[in-house]
DNA sequence: GAATTTTTGACCTTTTTTGACCTTGACTTT
DNA sequence: AAAGTCAAGGTCAAAAAAGGTCAAAAATTC
């Protein structure tokens, strides 16, 4: 079995046990894992992204933590399955009618529906060119989506 | 639990004890959390600051003490006088304390705070100069508060 | 055998903890 | 009043404690 299968493993046994969510030490875990902490950051970038359903915070220095958390697919699906057609750029005009829908169907608040929108702005991306404002944009909206869930 | 944390968790403690107003000695506090005076300076510079929402006095000399205040603003105010103090770059634990505060003060609701929480994330940016992380931040950050009011 | 995925390790950034040394203010003594 | 003493709080930098990044090397997959 890979490496970072058994990390991948380690930490979807945490998810199961804790239902959902779960907060890792990467020293510690590379530790017990016996494997080098960088390969923690590898497993959850390839394995634990928006795109897989899952939220990841993070927090550097003493005391910090990695926290994992899998959002559940009740409402979400509707999310989940928006943040999968994303793709990795996304124009305004799309976002807009994105985010018009979820707050039609009262998926998200509408404060949550204005913020998101803002961030979409062009207004947002004064001076970087064209081509890296839908990646960007893409990025964040998955990224604030999830944060909804 | 961090060191940091306790000393924080004891100040909190006695603003809300009092409401909004707390008056410590450095070396007694220190003294009965068991750690080194200079933590509590630690604690209040890092947790404690105008983004925090709180407004900080002190004396030295015999019969000194540092004075933690809450501040208390009407939502607009708040967000404005935030929107007005974010320059052209913003980090990411700056804008962490901004959102947290707003969330506290329950000027935003927890979705939306999550929601700007989540583009401030460098995970958004993946990809691009940590020059050009700074000030996309900012931009958004003033586009999202803006739009919440 | 080219392309993709995995593994590693060297180096970086952020956050916390600690301690040595500094400054200030109130009170006492000359 | 000036000087001295002691009781606060303040500063700063080093060390420690985490996690993050990136690119080269190795392994797999097609």
């Amino acid at each position: 079995m890979r490496v970072s299968d058994l990390v991948s493993q380690a930490i979807l046994d945490l998810l199961n046990r804790q239902n959902g969510s779960a907060e890792i030490r990467r020293n510690e875990l590379a530790e017990t894992l016996g494997c080098v902490p960088s390969q923690i950051n590898y497993v959850i970038t390839s394995r634990f992204t928006p795109e897989h359903g899952y939220v990841v915070e993070s927090r550097r220095g003493g005391g910090g933590y990695i926290r994992i958390t899998r959002v559940r697919v009740d409402r979400s699906t509707a999310v989940m399955h928006l943040v999968n057609s994303v793709g990795d750029a996304m124009d305004y005009p799309t976002a807009r009618a994105i985010i018009g829908n979820l707050k039609e169907q009262q998926f998200i608040a509408p404060q949550t529906a204005a913020v998101i929108l803002a961030a979409m702005s062009d207004r947002c991306y004064a001076g970087l060119p064209a081509s890296a404002r839908d990646g960007l944009r893409a990025a964040l909206l998955k990224q604030m989506l999830l944060h909804t869930l």
